[in-house]
DNA sequence: TTGCGAACAGACCGGGTGTCCTGTTTATAG
DNA sequence: CTATAAACAGGACACCCGGTCTGTTCGCAA
């Protein structure tokens, strides 16, 4: 058990887990995996080699957490939970679309989404990895399927139609994300949210 | 001008060349540009590094070239010429699906388009390479464009429109490979391929 | 036949890689 | 207070990276 925040104190194994975590998480998806060395992260974190390693004793343990602690919950707070609470499956994919277009639009580089990068660059080589990976593109799966089957057009489906229409929506924008960062644009994320918006309405999926 | 075929001879920097390019295509598909070293492609290719390095200064001057004289043709080759011969958008497009899940299955694993590949890798750091990588994606996106406007639905449509529509089936191609790569399967591609093909049906973008 | 530049071989370099190891400090339990 | 393990510091490690360098061989043209 935790014992109580003391207000002076030194070793903060938490404190310093997050920092290396948020730096590390930033640093792969702004250069890719391969491309950043440890040293990138002890000296973007201030971090020593060796607490660095007794908290990840390899970079592929790294790599990990980062995916569990980091890239999860952002894909989560993005898309997972805006999906569950919006008032209608078309007016969520609609939400999230334009949420990530504005955030793009603030900066002045296109990164793309963290799960693709990581996915593309990792999963052939690293199965540990993909497993990670894969169980947040099926978490992100499960809530469109179930939020399609409270639609008008979804309820005329069989689960793997249902499953088909949630994979198309998952590969409609991830596929946009690598366009845009191809094209260091928000443009083809634009695309892809009105061809999609409309088909979504077609298919009686919106509500 | 090129001379004669001699039947012995040492020296033959194009089959040299075509021996790294094709070496150096395969190792960045299956384990990505920085995971690969130019040692790899030395032994993989029997080379030596006086050799390579006279006629590929770098590495990333080796990457363009891969770029340029192996995966945009590789493109052209499964997507561009298919869809600029085939009947119809609908068969084009239809047919390319068919094609690459058939050439999936004969593999043990998926490695992914390798387009998609390196531009997730490098289009954010390198800019030559990220040129030449939207420029293919631009003729992708062209052909696409074209044929497009042959349809009854697309003959509707103004520039943009038939450009976001394009944009579109490349997203969806490019997310559903992705996905394929991180699932190790073939399936999200038959599924984009199902939903893509009513999509272009209902749209009267099929023929 | 000879001259000469392109094609190639292989050793070499400085710097960087990820990981490990030896200490030292800190926090807490007994 | 003391014992003990976790939290951290920083250097050492062996290896590998991409690139360069010097030297040799080949092909062709004069």
């Amino acid at each position: 058990m935790k014992s109580m925040p003391r207000r002076t104190r030194h070793n903060d194994p938490e404190g310093f887990r997050a920092r290396v975590l948020d730096v590390a998480a930033d640093l792969f998806q702004k250069q890719g995996y391969h491309a950043t060395s440890i040293k990138d992260i002890m000296q973007a974190a201030g971090a020593s080699g060796g607490a660095l390693h007794h908290h990840f004793p390899t970079k592929k343990q790294l790599a990990l957490a980062v995916i569990r602690d980091r890239v999860a919950p952002a894909v989560r707070e993005t898309w997972i939970e805006p999906l569950r609470l919006a008032p209608s499956l078309g007016r969520g994919v609609g939400g999230v679309f334009d949420e990530i277009i504005a955030a793009l639009e603030g900066r002045q580089a296109v990164a793309g989404c963290p799960l693709n990068n990581l996915a593309l660059e990792l999963s052939l080589t690293e199965p540990d990895l993909r497993n990670a990976i894969n169980a947040v593109f099926d978490e992100w799966k499960s809530i469109l399927i179930q939020r399609l089957g409270e639609t008008r057009g979804g309820a005329r489906l069989d689960r793997a139609k249902r499953s088909e229409a949630a994979e198309f929506i998952v590969a409609v924008y991830s596929g946009a994300m690598t366009l845009a960062k191809s094209a260091q644009s928000a443009s083809p994320l634009r695309s892809a949210a009105s061809v999609l918006a409309r088909w979504l309405r077609e298919r009686e999926f919106a509500l």
